[in-house]
RNA sequence: GUGGCUAUCGUUCAAUGGUAGGACAAUGGUUUGUGGUACCAUGAAUGAGGGUUCGAUUCCCUCUAGUCACCCCA
């Protein structure tokens, strides 16, 4: 009965563009007009709103986590041999934390912060990434002083204000892996070791690292002094947009895409070759471990990443598919002077963080085996009111004794019931009848067979798991 | 934030300026306490709002969402 649709009555909105500035209390704006902004609210009804989630928001659904449960468990179990501790940060913090520390020229911060003011007036937003969070805890419970490295590894979601795609997602799941304390390259290797691991293990092939250095903040000054020197001579030779960067983030123009771009920064300066003398060392010797290692890498020297903490070592990894089609699964790099640019001891750290959507992705295209929840292999049928009731008290009674259920205590038929069990593949179903209720029995069925007998409740445990057991051995 | 493409039952694919059809899935049934197959039946959709029109799911506009390319990144 999809009952016309009653005609509502529509204000309608139109018009009142502009002039919506501040508003600063908005007290006299009355409630037809408040709020034209573009929100585009005004066009979407109170229910269809209910039913949508957010833009670049989405559900995962029962079928989707046997992926995501691979995808956790390949992640803690990696860093439980890795002896990373798990922490956990809060999702908010103070939004001055990110620009602190990621940089407020990124555009992370520009533009894809979700920020806010909290009813107290805090200015908080969104964890865009979770290296500051985890920077913030390290420094605010004084982790300083456990024993070096400090390994800590974190799972959750993370938000950016991002345009959606596939693979893209406004709120997006990370697995992050710090170390704190240690300024070895060794641990640069590790940590892409670990990374290498993680991902392998969860059977994606084709995975490629490209790393650089951006050495430390001094010599990438006179690094990015070079570059804008050399850029500026042929800036009528850039496109738009890497004339306007070269104010604010001058190291982006190597990863603009435009040809013109690509060509007159072939042969531009490459941060390798400023590099003070200790990040030479150290570039140098986690190219050593690497190769000893034998991890798949190369030298990307456009390869700046979007955070202004890194410092030496930085990299990416990379799944490529059969058109040789590349997606970033995740990247990271060291951060010598974040804690003491925070406001901690001068602490040097590394880590990095995996995108798990796009790792789940990529499973998905290359068919990479999801996790298998165990699966019941016994259906539980009932017939009436009181075999109803015993069903419930059966049900909790196998399931002490390890064995999995399925049922349908909804459903009335006999038939149907079984119909159920079948397509779920069971290979026993105990049928409990009003008969078998009052006998205090239960008929065990077979289902390859089809032989059923009628049991006692003392024997029916055993029974079920003398036919799991023999199909077990069957099998083989 | 910019530009392109898209939008039909839960899923997938049809069709039309004039009552939207199939397949898969779902639910019930084929004498009611026994599975498969088959057969029958049932429920289920034109994303939202506006415009043009006698009439719009179809044409136009706006919004929303998805997707792609930028941007950026994971």
């Amino acid at each position: 009965m999809p009952q016309k649709k009653a005609a509502v009555r529509k204000v309608s909105a139109r018009g009142q563009k502009s002039q919506v500035k501040k508003m600063p209390a908005a007290k006299t704006a009355s409630r037809k007009s408040a709020a034209p902004k573009k929100t585009s609210v005004q066009n979407v009804s109170q229910e269809e709103m209910l039913l949508q989630a957010l833009r670049g928001m989405r559900d995962i659904l029962p079928d989707d986590q046997p992926y995501w449960e691979r995808v956790r468990k390949a992640l803690t179990h990696a860093a439980q041999e890795y002896g990373f501790q798990r922490i956990d940060t809060p999702i908010v913090e103070y939004a001055h934390l990110f620009t602190r520390s990621i940089g407020t020229e990124t555009d992370i911060v520009e533009k894809e912060m979700y920020s806010f003011v909290t009813r107290g007036g805090d200015k908080v937003a969104l964890r865009p990434e979770f290296t500051a969070g985890i920077a913030r805890a390290f420094i605010q419970h004084g982790m300083g002083i456990l024993p070096k490295p400090v390994k800590l590894f974190s799972i959750g979601p993370v938000y950016r204000y991002d345009r959606p795609q596939e693979g893209r997602y406004r709120e997006f799941w990370q697995g992050n892996f710090d170390m704190f304390g240690e300024s070895d390259p060794i641990l640069d290797a590790q940590t892409i070791q670990l990374a290498y691991r993680v991902v392998s293990q969860l059977g994606l092939k084709n995975i490629e690292f490209q790393i650089n250095s951006i050495g430390m903040p001094e010599s990438r000054r006179e690094y990015e002094k070079a570059l804008i020197r050399y850029l500026e001579a042929q800036k009528n030779k850039l496109c738009q947009h890497c004339r306007d960067r070269l104010a604010t983030s001058p190291m982006r123009v190597l990863d603009c895409k435009e040809d013109k771009c690509i060509q007159l920064t072939v042969h531009a300066p490459q941060s390798l070759d400023y590099l003070d003398q200790e990040s030479r060392d150290h570039f140098k010797r986690l190219l050593e471990y690497l190769d000893e290692l034998e991890l798949p890498y190369t030298i990307n020297t456009r390869l700046v990443r979007g955070l202004d903490y890194y410092t030496k070592t930085v990299f990416e990894i990379w799944s490529s598919d059969k058109e040789g089609k590349k997606y970033s699964l995740g990247g990271g790099g060291r951060y010598d002077g974040l804690i003491q640019s925070l406001g901690g001891e001068a602490t040097p750290a590394i880590g990095f963080g995996l995108g798990l959507d796009r790792i789940v992705l990529e499973m998905k295209r290359t068919q990479v085996k999801p996790y298998q929840e165990p699966k019941a292999r016994v259906f539980l049928a009932q017939l009436g009111d009181m075999a109803k009731k015993k069903s419930l008290r059966l049900f909790s009674e196998l399931e002490k004794n390890g064995i999995l259920i399925a049922e349908s205590f909804g459903r009335g038929s006999l038939k149907s019931q079984l119909r159920v069990a079948n397509r779920l593949g069971v290979e026993v179903t105990i049928i409990v009848g009003q008969k078998e209720a009052l006998d205090e029995t239960a008929i065990v069925k077979d289902m390859v067979s089809g032989t059923q007998e009628t049991v006692t409740y003392e024997r029916l445990v055993d029974a079920v798991k003398k036919i799991l057991k023999t199909n077990q051995v069957l099998q083989g």
